[in-house]
Parts: C-alpha cells; structure tokens; sequence
DNA sequence: CATGAATGAGCATTCATTCAT
DNA sequence: CATGAATGAATGCTCATTCAT
C-alpha cells in the first residue's frame, strides 16, 4: 500500500496529481499512475472514464480546495483593504506550501485542456468573475468600487492586477530564484493593493 | 512552397511556432510540422538536433524578437515613469499582437521544457534579472530605485508586480474575455506603476 | 429483474444470445451480458466456465430449439416429398421467425469456435450425419434414396443441396433484400426438392 | 524478407488473409500481421487507415479476383444451362482451391464488417444484384428467365437457390467431412440446375 | 450462492527518429 | 543536401477472469 487515504480513488488522484505536477501529463503515462498509486491498470478506468476526466477532476479537486482554504477565516466585518489582503495573503500562502498543486495548475490551464475551462477560473482568469458563486475576492473589490477606493476599471483587469504578480512570484519561488518570509509577501500584497487601489 | 523565406530552417521554425501555439506540443507531430512548412520529414532533423531543440530554437527566436521590439524607440533621456510605461506598453501591445507567440511561450514556460530554462527568462521570471545582458526593464527599475521612486524590494518582486498583469491580462483577451482599448492599456499599465512605486 | 425466467443460467444465456446476435462475439463484453441479465459479473462464472463455454452452451440450447421445432408435427407415414418439406419448411419459418438465433448461429458457425464444433452440426455440415441422433431430415433422405426417388449422391452433397438455399435465402431476408411469402417459401423449397430428386 | 512479392502493401495484405483464415479477426493482433508480413508494426497504418480499412481492403481484392476467374472463358455464345455450369464450376473450383480466401469471406461476411457491406456482395447476397455491374451469373439466370427455362421467381431466391449449396458444400470440404472429384462437382451443379429451371 | 471491485495481460495506434536512395 | 518510407518502442484503454466479502 502506498497510499493510507484508504479509498482507491484517491489514491489514483493524489498519484496522478504529484505525478503530473512533476513530469507533466505527457510525462505521465496511465501504467506510471497506477503503479505510484499501487493499483492496478485498469483500477484508474472504474473512476474515471478515460485520462483526461481523471486530470478535470485533479483540476476540480484542486480549485475546490484552493477556494476553500482562502475562505478560511474570512471576516466580513473587516475593511476593504484588509479583507483584500487576508485573501491574497491565503492565496500566496497556500500556492507555495503546495507546491505539486500551483505546478499542476500551472499546466492544466497552459494545455488544450484548460483551454474550455479556462474562464471563470481562479487562477486562469480568475473566480472573480464566476457567475453566481460566492466569490469573495470579486465581493471585496466590487465593495471597494462602491466605496470608491477601488478603482472603477473592468473586473478582468483588477483582477489581472492582483492575481498576476501571485502567480509570477510563486514561479519565480518554485525555480528557486528567491524565497519569500513574510515581510516580503506583506509587501507584495501591498504592491498588488495598490495597483488597483483608486 | 508554403514560406517565401528561402531557407528551410526558417520555413520549419515558422510552422513549428504557428501549429504549436494553436495546437500544443504535444498535439503536434513532427511530420505535421514538416508538412506545414513544405519539406521532407528527415529534413527538420539536418537542422535540429531533436524536437526538443526545435522547440527551444522557437524560444530563444521568439525572446529575441520579443526583446528587439521592447527596446525599439526607447529613449534613455526621459523619466523613470515614462521610460516604465513605454517598455511596458511595447510588451503589451506586442504580446496583444502576436498571438500565436504568446501562445507558445505560454506553453513552453508551463511545461518540462521550460523547466530548466525558466530562469532569466523574460516573461517567465523576467529577463529583468538577465545577468549581464542589456536589459531595459531592469535597468528602469533600478534607476527608480536609486532615484526613491520605485521600491527598495528584491528586483523579482518588482519584477513580478509588474509583469504578472500584463501576462495576466493577455490571457484573458486570448481567451476572448475582455478587449483592451488604449485607455485600458493605459489604466492598467499605471496599476503596475503604482505597484511598484514607493 | 431483466428476466422472469427464475433461474438466472437463463437469464444469461437469454441475454448473451440477443447482445451477441446483434454486437457479435467480441462487441459483446461479459460485463455487459451480466447487466442485461441482471445478474453480477462473477455470476457468470458459476454457471460456465468461462466465455467460451457460455457461447456454446448457446450453441447447443439453440440447435435442440430448431431441430424440435422441425421435428413437431412429423408424420411418418406421409411420403418421401411429404415429409421433405415438412421439415423444411419449418426450418425455413423458425429461422425466419427467430431472427437472433439465425444470427447467432450464423456467428458461430463461421467463428474459430464453430471450427472444432462444425461437424455434425444442422446448419453447419447438417445434422443429417449426426452420427446416432434420431435425425429426420437424413432420414427422409435416405428413404428417398432407397425407393429411388432422391439421387444416388452423398449425404452431405443432397444436404447442402437442401439446407444451403434456406441458410442464404434468411440472410437476403434478415439483410431486409427482399421478403418472403408462403408462395415463395413453397417455391422455394420445391426448387430444394428439385435439387435432391433423382 | 518474408514475402517475394516486393512490396510491403501485398506482403501485408497476403500475410493479413492468411492469418484472419485461419484465426479469425480478433484472433490476429495486427502485430501479428506485421512480424509474418516481415515489415514493422507501424508500416501496416502506412498503407491501411487501420485494422478495418485493412480488412476491408482484403474483401475487395478478393471479390475482384474471384468475380475475374468466375468470368474468366465464358462464353456467350453458349447456351444458357452450359453458361450457368460454367460460371459455376469455376465458382466452386476457385472455392475450394482458394481455402483461405473463402475462408476469410466467410467470416468477413458473417460479422459486423460484412453487414453494411452485404447487399451486392457475391457471397453473401450475391453479385447478381449488382445494380450495373456485369454480373454474368445474373445475366444467365435472367436470360433462362426471358427463354422460359428458368422459373419466374425473385432473382434472389434464385440466386440463393443457385449459390447456397456451393457455400455449403465448400464448408462441408473445408472441414475434411469430404472431398469432390469431378463427378460430384458435375453432379452437384447440376443439383442447382435442377432447383432453378422451370 | 452471489457479488462487483480489482486485476493485468493484450491490443490498436501514434510518432520521433533513422537511413537508403 | 533532401527525402519520406520504414521502424518499433511506447501508451491509453478494454475486458475476461478472480476472489474477498
């Protein structure tokens, strides 16, 4: 057994997702999958209909758990800024202690497979703009637009200007080119407040 | 003949990018490529080592290119500010432009080949950090540094707060969410300013 | 509960014989006839030893079918040619009234698992030289032979006289090419008569 | 080198016939095909679009050969009973020289690949209800109609009348359950004669 | 007895690369 | 130099069969 999580499918997941944050979904193969996982090779066809739906539900694990681990601790009575911040600050956090999950994102919205999925996602052009969901980072810059202190520009663009420089400085950490205590992400984040602050 | 370029090697490296950036490494054969670009499928192989080298052949061109037309018309006698927002506007609008080079370069930093040449590389981790090599944006930063008017933080955090967006942003209009007009472009290329701005 | 038959060996044999008769051997999976038969995938096995087995004990539950279907309502005490197209001529109706098990035969026969099993066998080589078995039809042909009336040729020779245009004319059917009525069924197996009688 | 036939295209095709004779469909991998054709296991999908295509290809030459050696020194100007012997001796005699093309028809027609292919088809329903083609069977059998020597009845029934024994009889051959000399190919031709003439 | 999750051998097909011409 | 036919290792997926419950 080289997964205690008990349940097959999981096991398949978790491999799969380490694998292919490693070596990338063409340098994965199926038979690499099941052995990692200590399954057998077809095991992985009882859960999912072939290898791509296997990646999509990677993906979907993967965002669900990223949404909820920003949620976390969220006070609504907080101020914009603050609010902003506890987000950003969650999100930054979580991409670089889970290091497998940033790099298979990372992949999966840069393929032909994000390339359906790609809108109203979080880290492709982010949750800000799902639809109806509970997304708090797209409430907290609309309430900074109501309240003037948030700049009156399209949502995209906000977004882009507070998740982009998260995304690039998590590569940058992931080379090994720096590394980031937490002055350095409380400046960043500062960095990213301002660019959409009014 | 499907390239008026005359030579071979030019004719491979153009279809290559283009079928590539529309279709993935990995959905692109190289008899595709060899197809596409009108010569024997043997040929591709006088003039690369491997489909590796072509790959990062396509890179290293698409860098160059991408470089030349940042630095084109910039004028080292104006401000820090300006001297920002012109660099910084070329790359948007060049990224905006040449579709299928972003394209690409967006795949080959998001997979295992990028993995190693990620560094000081331009829009992965910035050529900001290109270690003796004449590079503008860095230049820029570092002048507003010494100046007291761009952060005193580690050049890849600038570096991050002000690109991030921009390969943010593209995405998104890639993926056809949004258009960019001048006043957009402007607005969002002075978030960035104020990003890094002390 | 796919079947009210109460025994679940039938409820399996019931469902492989219609899936095969219309998905053929290998567009038949075992997983699929279990479904159909609402019995579980390892049910199976307890009553045939494996795929093979299953698919010929078909084979022979479908050949007792016909032969008595063709033998019901047997008069011996009618003459030769009496007695001829009695017998074929129920042949000729069950076939076309049993669609499936046409079809699956015709399968079988012409399979590598019908190779071993081909002799001896009613729509194969003709059950006319089973080698015991109380089989009318090489019955009433060899009392033919014996009063003079059906040629002097061997048995298998007047059997494929007689059986090859019944086992041709249900593909044309089956193949929707043209239908048959009692008119042509008579003239049909008068024209078979004609082929045998000396 | 395998084969002598010099190119792959044949080698493959021949080695393809001979092994689906014998095996089946499902029991010859196309790696199997390839090792006894001597080529490389790609080079068959070099010449067939896959394994159907493949299969496909092996029915089409070998109808055209056998409708050619059918056709092969008939003579018009014979009467129609001499025409229709010989048009079906040749049939018979080609049958059962030619074991494994019959072999391969035979389980070409009785599985999924022959059942959009059927109608028209030599074996199965009969090439004469080709629509326009020569089809010199068909041409006798209406010829004998228009004469008065050939029952009115549906060509099909006629042709089944006429074709069906053969198929068997080669079956029955095929099989070791006999063999033919001359008289019995005479004898047995004319058993078919006798079923279609008025 | 019955089940159905698990298995892994087996297969069709693809594609980067080679090499004889 | 250029070619493209040939290659065969590699891979995603299927399915008959087993066995713990």
């Amino acid at each position: 057994m080289n997964e205690t999580t008990g349940c097959k499918r999981t096991a398949i997941l978790t491999a799969a997702r380490q694998l292919i944050a490693e070596q990338g979904f063409h340098g994965t193969p199926t038979a690499m999958i099941a052995k990692q996982a200590g399954v057998g090779a077809g095991t992985i066809y009882r859960y999912f209909e072939n290898k791509d739906e296997l990646i999509c539900a990677i993906h979907a694990e993967l965002e669900a758990k990223l949404r909820a681990h920003m949620d976390e601790g969220y006070d609504r009575s907080l101020g914009v800024r603050e609010r902003f911040v506890h987000l950003m600050k969650r999100l930054l956090r979580y991409l670089l202690e889970n290091h497998t999950d940033f790099r298979f994102l990372e992949q999966f919205y840069n393929s032909p497979f994000g390339a359906g999925l790609r809108r109203d996602r979080l880290l492709a052009t982010g949750s800000v703009c799902g639809q109806g969901e509970d997304d708090k980072l797209r409430g907290v810059i609309e309430a900074g637009q109501r309240l003037g202190t948030v700049k009156s520009l399209p949502l995209l663009v906000l977004h882009a200007l507070a998740i982009g420089p998260i995304v690039f400085l998590v590569k940058d950490v992931n080379a090994g080119l720096i590394s980031l205590d937490d002055a350095l992400i409380e400046a960043c984040i500062a960095g990213c407040w301002s660019a959409i602050a009014a």
